[in-house]
DNA sequence: GGATAACCTGCAACTGCATTGCATATTACC
DNA sequence: GGTAATATGCAATGCAGTTGCAGGTTATCC
């Protein structure tokens, strides 16, 4: 079914080292987004700074996206499969909970188009909400 | 027409030091939100962490709000009146200029309803649009 | 398969912004 | 004016992000 993660990154063309393959399968174990530190903390024996710059490399290629969800540390979660260097497609809802403090991606909360004055011409949006996630609510 | 500033300042319970009187003086003649480094650019004399203090406590107060524009610091601009230290009223978008890398409120613009999946729940809502401002489109 | 070039990794160091502690100065209040 | 509460200035620290460089690994060409 899931195109096995070699090819992922060869198709991003990312070269799929060993690090970055096991980063990858990382990525696509979570259902919330993950931070640099989450990433330091699992993978203890590696260092800190090849996987800021796999991030980094994921990011550039279309791979992920990141996500600033004004908690201090920047997340970073899977793309949709539509995303390139080129342009990235993410005009979803971003939301974080203030409880379990996890940051999820919405794809399915579209974001509407804002009104603004008269001559401001939107490029980027960035939509952030905040509040208490479902597996926190019950 | 426009209340002094030792009025301002004490309605929100902040005591009128010189200080504090000259930042906010300073904020309200401002267009952008303005950030620490901006006071400590405008206020050579003057120590940054006392300005860092005094937009905190404004902050606290309710006379001004805090925006987080993605730029790496923190922008902070003057709030509507019926802010208060228990609560901000601060619905409204905010406008990154990707030109210019000025922070705007954008009052008249408000933020829609957003659909989230079941469960969750919306406490707080941040919108940031990035673009083109007026000043920069001519 | 071996040589070369391109790329990746690990360590160290550095930046910028935010934040705190503490001693001194200023202000409010009796 | 005297005392307590608060504000200020200076120093130091924390933390996330970022860069330089040397050495290791991988791809590629012959
Ligand atoms: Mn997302
Ligand atoms: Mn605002
Ligand atoms: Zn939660
Ligand atoms: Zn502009």
């Amino acid at each position: 079914m899931r195109p096995d993660l070699d090819t992922t990154l060869t198709q991003k063309n990312i070269r799929p080292t060993a690090m970055r393959l096991l980063v990858l399968d990382y990525l696509l174990n979570q259902t919330a987004a993950v931070s640099l530190n989450n990433l330091e903390t699992y993978f203890m024996r590696s260092d800190r700074i090849t996987l800021y710059r796999t991030l980094k490399t994921f990011e550039e290629k279309g791979l992920v996206h990141s996500i600033d969800d004004g908690s201090g540390s920047v997340k970073y979660a899977l793309c949709p499969d539509d995303c390139s260097t080129e342009e990235h497609h993410d005009l979803h809802v971003h939301f974080f909970c203030n409880q379990c403090r996890e940051t999820f991606c919405l794809p399915k909360s579209h974001i509407p188009e804002i009104a603004l004055p008269e001559n401001f011409k939107t490029e980027e949006v960035n939509l952030m909400v905040k509040g208490i996630c479902s597996k926190c609510t019950r």
